[in-house]
DNA sequence: GTCTATACCGCGATAGAC
DNA sequence: GTCTATCGCGGTATAGAC
C-alpha cells in the first residue's frame, strides 16, 4: 500500500518483494505452509523477521499472491484452450486434447506456485477463495469432458465426470516429481501425458514404428 | 505404554484410543496436520486437551499410527499382487494390471490414512521414515512396470519410469475426490481407472457394445 | 530497508485433584 | 478417564531506532 513501488531495483541491500515471494513459496512447499514460520523465512533470507513485514503485511498476503498467479495462468490457458472460439471448427475431443496438453506446459511453466494451489485445504477465507476459483476451472474442464463424450470420439463405458478427474488427476499428479531441467523438456512431457490419457499403456496393433531398442 | 489395554469397550464413557485416532485423522486430512491443534481434536469429541494425552503420548503418535496403517496395507497388497509366487504363470503385464485395481481397492479401503501418507512432506522424523517405506513401494511398482515393458506388451514410445509415475499418479489423485458411499463402488472404481489406464480415453474399434444412451 | 525489542496469543505437553 | 490450571515455547505482528 505504501510502498513506493520499489522501482529501484539497482544497488540498494535487501530484497525487493517479488524475491521474498518466489523464496516463501519454496519454502512453503517443502515443508507446507502451516509449517514454515516466518522466522523461518527470514532464516533462509538471512535478514530479520520483522525485514519481512517491509515488504509485505501478513504472511497469508504471501500465499495469496502465489495463490493468485497459478490460478490466473490456469484459467487463462483453459479458456485459450477450451473454449470455441479460437479454431471455431476444431472438434470437442481436439480441444480437450490441446487442453491436456497445455494444463500440462502451464503447470510446469508455474510449478511452484500450482504446487501450492493444489496443496490447499480451504482453512482460511483466502484458501477458501482459491478453491472457489479452482472449482470454476475444474468445472470447465468437466463440460469440454462431456462435449466430447456427446460428439461419440470418447469410450462411452466410462462416465464423463470420471474421465475429467482421472485425467486432469494425472496432470496434478506431476507437481509431486516433476521437476524441469532434467532429460525430459516440459513439450514432450506434454505431449507424453496427453498420449498415455488418449491411447492408454497398452500397446496399439499398427501404432509402433519399431524403434530400434536402446538402452538408456 | 502403561494402558491397560481397554479391553473393556462396552459401557464406560469417554474414548478409546481407536476412536481418537480416527477422529484425529479425519480432522488432519480437513485441514492438514500441523493446522490442526490438540485443541482442535479435544473441542471435536468433546473433551479437554488433556484427556487426548491419556490416550497417546503426543499429537505425533497419532501421525505415526495413522501412517502405519496405511503403509502396512500398501506394502501386503503389492507384495501380493506384484509377486511372482501366487501366480508363476502370469505375465508381468497381468499382475501389473491386478496391481494397479488392488491399489486402488487399497487405497478406498484406507481413505482416510492413505490421504494423510500421499500428503505428508517429511518434517520430522517420524513423516521421513513413512517417507522412505513408502519410496521402497513406489521402487517396487516401478520395477513390475519395468518387466512389463521388457515383456513387450507395453507401448515402447514412453519410458517406463515415466509410465509408473503416472498410472500411480492417477491411483493416488482418487484421494483427492473419492468418497465411498456413491454410486460408483470401489469394485468398480478398480475396474474403470485399470481400464482408462491400460486402454485410454480415445473410442477403440470393436471395443464398445453401443449401449443404450441413457441420462442420469 | 533493516534492525532490536517486545506485545500478545495459541501451541504441545504436564501436574495433580476427582 | 477426565478435569482445571499452568508451564515454556514459538507463532505473527508491531514500535521505534538507525
Amino acid at each position: 500500500m505504501t510502498s513506493q513501488a520499489t522501482g529501484s531495483r539497482r544497488g540498494r541491500p535487501g530484497y525487493d518483494r517479488e524475491t521474498v515471494l518466489r523464496r516463501a513459496v519454496d519454502l512453503f512447499n517443502e515443508r507446507g505452509y502451516d509449517a514454515t514460520s516466518t522466522a523461518d523465512l527470514a532464516r533462509d533470507l538471512g535478514v530479520s523477521k520483522s525485514a519481512i513485514f517491509h515488504h509485505v503485511s501478513s504472511k497469508e498476503e504471501l500465499l495469496a499472491s502465489a495463490l493468485d498467479e497459478a490460478l490466473t495462468a490456469l484459467a487463462s490457458a483453459v479458456d485459450a484452450a477450451a473454449d470455441d472460439v479460437r479454431s471455431p471448427g476444431s472438434s470437442a475431443t481436439d480441444r480437450l486434447r490441446a487442453t491436456v496438453a497445455e494444463s500440462v506446459r502451464i503447470l510446469v511453466a508455474h510449478l511452484p506456485t500450482v504446487t501450492l494451489l493444489l496443496r490447499v485445504r480451504g482453512n482460511s477465507a483466502v484458501e477458501q477463495a482459491a478453491l472457489e476459483r479452482r472449482r470454476v476451472i475444474d468445472e470447465k474442464l468437466a463440460r469440454l469432458v462431456r462435449e466430447a463424450a456427446a460428439e461419440g470420439t470418447l469410450r462411452t463405458d466410462l462416465a464423463p465426470e470420471l474421465i475429467s478427474r482421472l485425467v486432469f488427476g494425472t496432470v496434478n499428479s506431476l507437481v509431486e516429481w516433476y521437476r524441469p531441467g532434467g532429460t525430459l523438456s516440459p513439450d514432450d512431457l506434454a505431449e507424453q501425458v496427453t498420449a498415455l490419457a488418449f491411447d492408454g499403456l497398452a500397446v496399439r496393433p499398427g501404432t509402433l514404428p519399431a524403434p530400434p531398442t536402446v538402452e538408456p
